[in-house]
RNA sequence: GGCCGGAUGGCAGAGUGGUCAUGCAGCGGACUGCAACUCCGUGUACGCCGGUUCGAUUCCGACUCCGGCCUCCA
């Protein structure tokens, strides 16, 4: 039975969704005006195996993932770049795709674009102004009332006249209370546009995901998730829209990943404390990146150091080893480590407790590779197919452990070179050189292995 | 100021009202030309103060500290 924590209540429930054996679910992507970072990469991956856990239970999911391809900054650094704003898009969509494969993930099921549900857009803005949850200020700007819609705050736990003490929301002539949000903005001249009964202009920020998400599952599904950061004011704006526009509930489970830390701090675009996927990717077989995340429950914070992704290696490593030259069954019968690990996931998604049944496994498998063989190989194949779900383990665990890491230097060749020198070296009992070519090698951050098949190495 | 989280062994990170997380590191042993891998064994861990209880790290309350959101941000 599979629990899941709703931010909205504050508390974990047992998941029943709408229609009996369908699922349907809502993250908001990411804005497309540069490269991923590590916490993109948290929310992505998060999500992913979300999605592959509810399809492992029997569901008949739809994973919708938007992509903001409309927006101030991406105006803002397409004419920093002096390129269009859909050269922009189309060149950081692609990137993102890219590190998105790299990292192991399976694509949602449609990534809906902002300036593809103009006229849906355009659309819902008219029913709210005709429902009265709308009106265009006097700098022609569409403004959605926040004091009409009497549960604004309800994600959140916030009230509207509580939210005043802040004093940092930005008071402008134009709305008619400090809370209200742009629903459609006015462009200036040379700046993309669309036309609208409002004028030339393009929407604002929260209503694309309330036009895109109704659009592809409907006015009420059953979960929507994003980063952190989304939670206010995005969330709650998407909830007054969507609920006010069609008179329905919206979402019945909210679900919102940790932050990824950089020095005790939230790593994001305006502190500028970011690691892009890229700047890890070139360091860092992308397996580790994605078992940083999974050692961690989802919902919680997680920190991005150095250190912590050398320990997600070794740890990775650990795993690796234990298939290494292991003969793999076409097919097991689940034992109870499937038991504890779907215990696990269907606990919230708790992948640091799955990840530790993974271990536990590692080392029955360990004893059985030299006390029962046929025993070795079907637990090989339930280690294989557990960590499929959490989408580990997938490469050729030789080259996992060559390539754990990257780096400049020896090249395979040259290490092979070495390890042959080393074996005629170790076959003339000349071991004092043998152990000369272990040290150099691990100068250089390579550590071999021997064993009665050869020697094997790894990058440490 | 408001709202929401968190504080676990040397580090990372789960969890539980009364036996075990897990990984790394450490220590002892087996294996090994050496080493590594692997296996076996091993650790007076639960921020502070009260309360409930036969018993609390786990429940309740106060306190301290840390983080997030309240402004664009996954």
């Amino acid at each position: 039975m599979l629990k899941i924590y709703n931010t909205q209540t504050g508390k974990k429930e047992i998941f029943k969704p709408i229609v009996d054996g369908k699922v349907g679910m809502y993250v908001c992507g990411n804005t497309v005006y540069d490269y991923c970072h590590i916490g993109h990469a948290r929310a992505m991956i998060s999500f992913d195996i979300i999605s592959r856990f509810i399809r492992h239970l029997g569901y008949d999911l739809n994973y919708i993932r938007n992509i903001t391809d409309v927006d101030d900054k991406i105006i803002k650094r397409a004419e920093e770049n002096n390129e269009s704003t859909q050269s922009l898009t189309e060149r950081m969509i692609a990137a993102q795709r890219e590190d998105e494969l790299r990292l192991g993930n399976k694509m949602p099921d449609r990534e809906p674009k902002a300036t593809e549900f103009m006229q849906e857009i355009i659309d819902m803005i008219q029913v709210l102004i005709d429902k009265d949850f709308a009106y265009q200020g006097t700098s022609g700007d569409v403004y959605y009332r926040t004091t009409k819609f009497e549960s604004y705050g309800k994600l959140n736990n916030r009230k509207l006249d509580e939210m005043l003490a802040g004093a940092r929301i930005d008071v402008e002539a134009a709305k008619e209370h400090p809370a209200d949000f742009v629903l459609w903005k006015q462009t200036k001249v040379g700046e993309v546009s669309w036309p609208s009964p409002w004028g030339e202009g393009r929407p604002g920020w929260h209503i694309e995901c309330s036009a895109m998400s109704t659009n592809c599952l409907g006015s009420h599904f059953d979960i929507h998730g994003g980063g952190p950061d989304l939670k206010f004011p995005h969330h709650e704006n998407e909830i007054a829209q969507s609920e006010a526009a069609t008179g329905k509930d919206y979402v019945n489970y909210w679900m919102h990943c940790g932050a990824v830390r950089v020095n005790n701090e939230k790593m994001s675009k305006s502190l500028g404390n970011f690691f892009t996927v890229r700047d890890v990717l070139a360091k860092f077989n992308p397996e580790v990146i994605r078992y940083l995340m999974v050692s961690s429950q989802y919902r919680s914070a997680i920190d991005y150091s150095d250190q912590s992704l050398h320990e997600a290696k070794v740890a990775l490593e650990r795993l690796y080893t234990s298939l290494r030259d292991q003969a793999v069954a076409h097919s097991y019968t689940p034992t109870v480590f499937t038991e504890r690990f779907e215990e696990a996931m269907n606990d919230d998604f708790n992948t640091a407790v799955a990840v530790s049944v993974l271990f536990e496994l590692v080392r029955e498998l360990n004893k059985a590779k030299t006390e029962d063989a046929e025993k070795a190989t079907l637990l090989a194949a339930e280690l294989r197919g557990l960590a499929e779900l959490l989408g580990l383990l997938y490469q050729d665990p030789e080259y996992f452990m060559q390539n754990s890491t990257f780096s400049e230097g020896l090249s395979d060749t040259d290490i092979q070179a070495f390890i042959e020198e080393r074996a005629q070296a170790r076959k003339d009992k000349n071991f004092a050189r043998g152990d000369e070519i272990r040290d150099e090698l691990l100068s250089q951050g390579i550590e071999l292995l021997d064993s009665r098949e050869g020697t094997t190495w790894t990058r440490s």
